[in-house]
DNA sequence: ATACGGGATGTTAACGATACAAATCGGGGA
DNA sequence: TCCCCGATTTGTATCGTTAACATCCCGTAT
């Protein structure tokens, strides 16, 4: 097999310099229209693809965003990156993916893997990081973004919310449709920042309220529909007398859900469900499940933007703020409150 | 700020050449104990970054592999890339990953946008393609691997099945279960050649098997469950009698299911629904949903493990077989059989 | 003692594009 | 007619690493 041919190799055949090539191949600079014309044309019947990897190293920029999320199944993160990418793709950049999850000193060697492709910027999610990996995130001298959490000392710039108030302002409605005696079903807190922070919101809010709370942990997150279900169960069959679910995710509040049906509880007049992150489910099951709607699509969106403005200005850091704070919506539904 | 520490700033603070700092930074090379120990050590102390993209060009190798699939969020997609991506992370390749949002010039756009990054084998999602990203695909000199589907002339290797068949065995579990009057639920084709294939298939059992059927379509895909509850009301809404609903995807199915229960139709007594793809939902729904499991998670898995083994055997092909066949497996639940 | 082998290290020249600076070419104004 | 200007094109060095080959050192077989 032939090697595959370079950019010497279209100039020669075309009848023009390296240079004038390389030039061609890119929208901006100064190349004669017919000239530019004929090289294209040249380097499509020859087969030419250019190569990145050569113009990377030479002018020190790949055109990567790396991204580190804790899971892309089961989460809300799928939208967060659906949304990034969106923004990111349209400026010509390519994101890189990467999944920590939920652990982070995965995130620590996903950090340092991600840094020796060169990305011209760094999204991740959560506020806390092993020290290698923040003296890593400091020293590559990119934008770093940290998303869906308010940390205390940030690294760089922010996207993101309160879980805890989050939760605190779910914890608030419950009590006022009614709601006395709680349970809160969540994941393991370990690696799991956003849904300890939920858990803290709900028993702050729990405490200040003077209600009657208690706390399950159903293992290491993602806390998926399977995990609400056994949740709801145990709950169940432990036969204490309570008023209200609220679960550190939609799935696992329709995975309760579906368990309290399946057991002949009605939902909402002897249980009330609460969910969390405003998935497509909440919407669609019967009945609908009240949810705090996190945005998820929009920090994308929002990281994006901060991300592709950065990068125009040429670390002219003083056009953005250090912190946009993407305020979550509570949506009220079928779950919680009879209709 | 100073300027980032390359090699050769290593090398000459540890006192050895530069090579010999290469050489530690590999797993395989010789270098002394001693040395390669103090190298890493101030290496670390100097916060150096290893260069992947000087590496990628001059070792002409970039442990990428690029990966396009229509759509991440609403899909069976995601669980193929996080096999993929679990299989392939181990032998340290990375994913690129596009989505060609179910059309095939932006899959060719894609595929060369991803071919620039000179990764390393492609795997791609269907076996439908524009004659230039044929071409493309062909002349890249890596392995392809077309999934999900069986084409009938694959560009490299095949990790499928065959969406037309799976959807014929589930029409006639319907007809088994006693369905006469069989409804589809679908996307638009253009572009999904999964959704027609298994559009192709249900008309061809129901033919065969002399079923009375009719088809819906619901606009583009991905097909979720609120295009589910939209088609279903609208079949209930022109009030002709049927049987059975077998829809493209397990979303559109949970979300006919919703609209039945919305409307107090019975299922699987006054109406049977099918799904296709395993979701969890299909599980966790109530009634399950019965669907076809196409092992979405087992199809990137398997790609994974062929890719892996052709980088390996550095294009010693005849190991390993060009066409794996994945033989999806009917999931019988409530929504079809009364329990 | 000499030759030999193999592990550890050093030297040089790429990999294929782009930054930067310099050269070429017409054409309009003095 | 000559010079200068902008548009277009060219030449050369270089990005940071690794392949390929050369060298050195030391223990062991002969």
């Amino acid at each position: 097999m032939p090697k595959p041919p370079k950019m010497a190799d279209i100039a020669k055949a075309v009848g023009v310099s390296l240079m004038t090539v390389s030039r061609a191949f890119r929208q901006d600079t100064s190349v004669g229209e017919e000239t530019r014309k004929k090289i294209l044309m040249i380097a499509e019947e020859m087969g030419y693809v250019f190569d990145s990897t050569a113009s990377n190293l030479r002018s020190q920029r790949t055109g990567f965003v790396a991204v580190t999320i804790p899971s892309l199944n089961n989460s809300n993160f799928a939208d967060t990156v659906r949304g990034l990418n969106e923004v990111v793709q349209v400026a010509g950049l390519q994101v890189l993916l990467g999944y920590t999850n939920y652990d982070v000193d995965e995130e620590e060697r996903l950090i340092e893997q991600l840094l020796r492709r060169r990305p011209e910027a760094m999204v991740v999610t959560g506020g806390r990081h092993t020290d290698r990996a923040r003296r890593l995130l400091e020293g590559a001298g990119i934008p770093v973004i940290e998303t869906w959490d308010i940390p205390q000392s940030p690294v760089g710039y922010t996207v993101g919310f309160s879980n805890a108030d989050a939760m605190g302002r779910m914890v608030e409605h419950l009590q006022s449709a009614g709601a006395r005696r709680l349970v809160f079903i969540g994941g393991d807190d370990e690696g799991d920042t956003r849904g300890a922070d939920r858990r803290k919101g709900f028993v702050a809010a729990a405490e200040r309220l003077g209600l009657d709370y208690q706390l399950i942990s159903v293992g290491p997150p993602p806390v998926a529909i399977r995990e609400g279900t056994r949740a709801m169960a145990g709950v169940l069959d432990a036969g204490k007398q309570i008023d209200a679910v609220a679960c550190v995710s939609d799935l696992a509040a329709f995975g309760a859900l579906t368990e309290c049906q399946r057991r002949g509880v009605s939902v909402p007049d002897e249980l009330m469900i609460a969910g969390f992150g405003a998935y497509d489910i909440a919407e669609a099951s019967l009945p609908g499940l009240t949810t705090m709607d996190a945005h998820s699509l929009t920090i994308g969106c929002k990281a994006g933007e901060l991300l592709v403005a950065l990068l125009r200005d040429g670390g002219d850091t003083a056009t953005a703020q250090t912190m946009a704070h993407i305020e979550p919506a509570l949506r009220i539904s079928g779950s919680t409150v009879s209709r």
